[in-house]
DNA sequence: AATTAAATTTAGACAAAGCTAAAAATTATA
DNA sequence: TATAATTTTTAGCTTTGTCTAAATTTAATT
């Protein structure tokens, strides 16, 4: 399987996990900033190959084999992204890009070698979770801060959004994964919310409460 | 920089490390085991980027930019080879064909941390110096198993032949990076040598003391 | 020196993956 | 329902890196 192809189911399959209907050709070019001609012609070669379901005009879906091969391209991203923040020391908004690159090396041995080491791990440095070597996943309950009310309180288990500016943005305010984080007062007109970090008490617009996973 | 292009001016350092002399289009082709039309065309596209210097029919070398980016893919190459066997625990005979792949990763800052995190070693694990980030070497003196004469003693310190093959051969005979040697006997019909490792005596053909580097 | 052999380059073709522009199908709207 | 807007596909072209076959250059041998 070439790195193209690695990166189209990739991105099938994070789609199908906020939609699941199917996944239109446009929807698939503009996250992977390509052209829409050019999806078409993958997809019919992903067809070709059984690892997607594609009718003309309708849209596609991964088959069973499609969706296990872009599980394990994810399992490469996460735990090469806990390999880059624990023992290399990098923190958790430069990690992607490199493991953007990473998650093409193929070895089985190797990554369920670095699955050991790491001590199997089953969420990334961005909470999100890591399947293991058949594929399975760990689903943790969790919601976004946004839908929480007044009083409420939780633990920081994950973030929606991971762009290096947002995530260097928690940093600064001092949110990490496992912050405790309690709800002092919700502002009706802008949803915008008053919150306590640790002692710390802060003011987050609703576009950051609506990108931080709580439980 | 594209894997291709990295291909070509790992394999013409390698090349040059042994003859010195300009290297030819076929000993490239036969290397990387490509046809020569081929080697010809990304001669032409290396020269353009000032990387080597080439002349039609007279063969290439490394320009000072080329012979940096070849030490800094080898570089890669080494470190990630210590990173498998050091870390995950893989064999020296496993780890070529993965650190292929790994040496092509682009991140400075990631190959740096992944040096300091192996304790910075000077060797790879077949004995192979691993060029520091200035692309500085330092250079072991050694010398063939196969020139050594009756009586010496030495420490074996590196592989000529990395191949899977050989490498297993030396597990079976129990011969590692460290093993001391000593020639006890040296048969002059054949050039095979009688050996002691460690407490054990073995007898050794010339093919296999010509790829032994002791010291 | 002339001829032959070997090495190297050129010419032309192909597959992968991308693009633009035009055609076709689907969906939305009047 | 007919028309317009949007989405998707097709057709044709480009780049990268490869190949085969033919042409050219260099090296080796009479
Ligand atoms: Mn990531
Ligand atoms: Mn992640
Ligand atoms: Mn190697
Ligand atoms: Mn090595």
């Amino acid at each position: 399987m070439t790195f193209s192809e690695e990166n189209y189911l990739k991105t099938i399959y994070h789609l199908t996990s906020v939609s699941d209907a199917d996944i239109s050709t446009n929807a698939i070019a503009e996250k992977m900033e390509t052209k829409a001609s050019s999806v078409t012609d993958m997809l019919k070669k992903l067809s070709e190959k059984d690892l997607v379901n594609y009718i003309k005009y309708q849209g596609v879906s991964l088959t069973d084999k499609g969706k296990l091969a872009a599980k394990m391209i994810v399992r490469k991203h996460r735990l090469w992204e806990c390999f880059l923040v624990e023992k290399l020391d990098f923190s958790w908004d430069e990690v992607h890009d490199i493991a953007e690159q990473l998650e093409h090396i193929k070895s089985e041995k190797l990554i369920n070698k670095l699955d050991d080491f790491l001590g199997n791990p089953t969420e990334d440095p961005h909470g999100d979770p890591i399947p293991d070597a058949q594929g399975r996943i760990i689903k943790v309950e969790k919601q976004l801060l946004s839908e929480f009310e007044k009083n409420q309180i939780g633990i920081c288990v994950g973030v929606k959004d991971t762009s290096s500016d947002f995530l260097k943005y928690l940093d600064k305010q001092e949110i990490a994964l496992g912050s405790q984080i309690e709800i002092i007062e919700k502002e009706s007109f802008d949803s915008s919310f008053r919150i306590r970090v640790g002692t710390k008490e802060i003011t987050i617009s609703n576009k950051i409460a609506s990108n931080l996973y709580i439980k």
